[in-house]
DNA sequence: AATAGTTTATGAGTGCACTCGGTTATGAGT
DNA sequence: ACTCATAACCGAGTGCACTCATAAACTATT
C-alpha cells in the first residue's frame, strides 16, 4: 500500500488522498459526537471537500459510517482468531472469538448499534456494506473451525452451529433490552445461550 | 370496544376516529406501494388531517409502520400458540410458532424488513415500539412453554433457549442474504439451525 | 350562554441527506 | 505544446420527515 504505489498518476493519488481525509474526518466527528449528532456537511467542510464529492465515496451516511468502521472490526476479528487459540474448548473458543467484537461494538455506545443497523439492514450491493459482510462471513468461518475441532458437529453442521452463534452474537449486541448493558453484561448474556448451544 | 364506550366524551370520539383513518390509510398506502414509496404527506391526506396532526398520533414513520403491523403480528402470534398444541416434539413445535410470523414478515417483501428494523432498532420508549417488544416476550413465553413440556431443559434454561431461538428466528428473517428466500426458504434455514439447538 | 381552561389540530417552516447540471482537472493522442 | 475525451468535483437545489407557534374545538364552571 506504500512502496508498489509509484506508477500511480496525480489523479489516483489525489483520489487516495480525500478518501483518507474523509475517513479521518468521519472517523473523529463520529467518535467525538456519535453518527447522529453529525451532518455530511461537517465531514465534508472537515474533510475540505465540496458536498456532493463526500457521495462519491459513499453512497450514503450509513456507507460512510461502515466504511470508518469496518477495518476496526477486521481487527478484532484478527484478536479473536488468535484468542480462540489458547481456548481450552469450544466454548470458551466461541466466546474467544465473539469477545473483541463485543468490546469493538460497545467502544461507542450509540455507534456501535447503527454500525449494527446498517450491517444488517443496509444495501448489500454497496461496496462498504459488502465489506461488513465479508467480516460476518470470516467470523463464521473462524467459528465453525473452532467447532470442528472440538470434533462434535460434523461437517454441515459445524457450519450451523456457527450461523446460530453469529445470531446469537447480533441480536445480544442490538436487542433494544441490552442497550445499557456494557461489554460484560453482553458477554454474560451471549455465554449463557451458548452454552446451551454448544453444551451436552 | 364498541358497546361500553357509550359514556365518552366527542374529544374522545374523534381522536378514536382519526386514529382509525390514519391506521386505515397508512396500512392501504403501505401495502400497495411499500413503505419507502410513501410519504408521511401521503397518508395524512388520504386520512385527511393535517401534516403536523399524524405526529401526533405516531411519534415518526417507524412508529407508524409499527401502529399498522403489531396487530397483524400479534394475530400470527396466536395461530402459532394454537399451532404448537398439535405438534408432536419441541422441534415441531417451535417450528409451528414461528412459521406464522415468518409467513407475515414475507407477506410484503421490502416493508417485512422495514418492520424487522424498526422492531430491532426504534426507540423503546414509544408506545408502538413497546407493543412490538410485547409480541417479542410473548413469544418467548410461548416457546419457553413448549420448550418446558418437552422437559429436556429445566426451568431457567427454557427460557434461555427460547431466547436462542427468537435470536436465530430474526436473524434468518433481517438478514440481507435471505432477502430472496420466501417463507419456505427461510423455514428451512430456521430448521437446519433449531434441529441443532434443540436435539440430542 | 358566557368565560375560562385544556386538549387537539394545523400547515408554514426547518434541517438534513442526497441529486444533478455545469465546471474543472487529468492524461492520452498528435 | 495543443486538443479532446473522460474522470472527478462542486454547491445550489430538491424532497421529505418532522417541529412549533398559533388557532380551533371541546369541556367545565358560573
Amino acid at each position: 500500500m506504500t512502496a508498489a504505489s509509484q506508477p500511480l498518476g496525480r489523479r489516483e493519488r489525489n483520489k487516495q488522498a480525500k478518501l483518507e481525509r474523509i475517513i479521518a474526518a468521519a472517523s473523529e466527528l463520529f467518535a467525538q459526537h456519535g453518527v447522529d449528532e453529525v451532518t455530511t456537511q461537517q465531514i465534508a467542510d472537515k474533510a475540505d471537500i465540496g458536498t456532493g464529492t463526500l457521495f462519491l465515496y459513499a453512497r450514503n451516511k450509513g456507507e460512510l459510517l461502515l466504511l470508518v468502521e469496518n477495518a476496526t472490526y477486521g481487527a478484532a476479528l484478527e484478536r479473536g482468531r488468535a484468542g480462540a487459540e489458547a481456548a481450552p474448548n469450544v466454548l470458551e473458543a466461541a466466546l474467544a472469538i465473539v469477545r473483541p467484537i463485543v468490546e469493538c461494538n460497545r467502544a461507542h455506545p450509540g455507534n456501535g448499534r447503527t454500525y449494527l443497523r446498517e450491517m444488517i439492514f443496509g444495501d448489500p450491493r454497496e461496496p462498504n456494506h459488502g465489506d461488513a459482510l465479508t467480516i460476518i462471513a470470516e467470523s463464521e468461518k473462524i467459528l465453525t473451525a473452532a467447532v470442528q475441532r472440538d470434533g462434535r458437529f460434523e461437517g454441515e453442521d459445524a457450519a450451523t452451529v456457527a450461523r446460530t452463534i453469529s445470531s446469537v452474537l447480533f441480536f445480544s449486541m442490538a436487542v433494544g433490552t441490552n442497550a445499557p448493558l456494557g461489554v460484560e453484561g453482553v458477554m454474560k448474556d451471549i455465554r449463557r445461550q451458548l452454552a446451551i448451544v454448544l453444551h451436552r
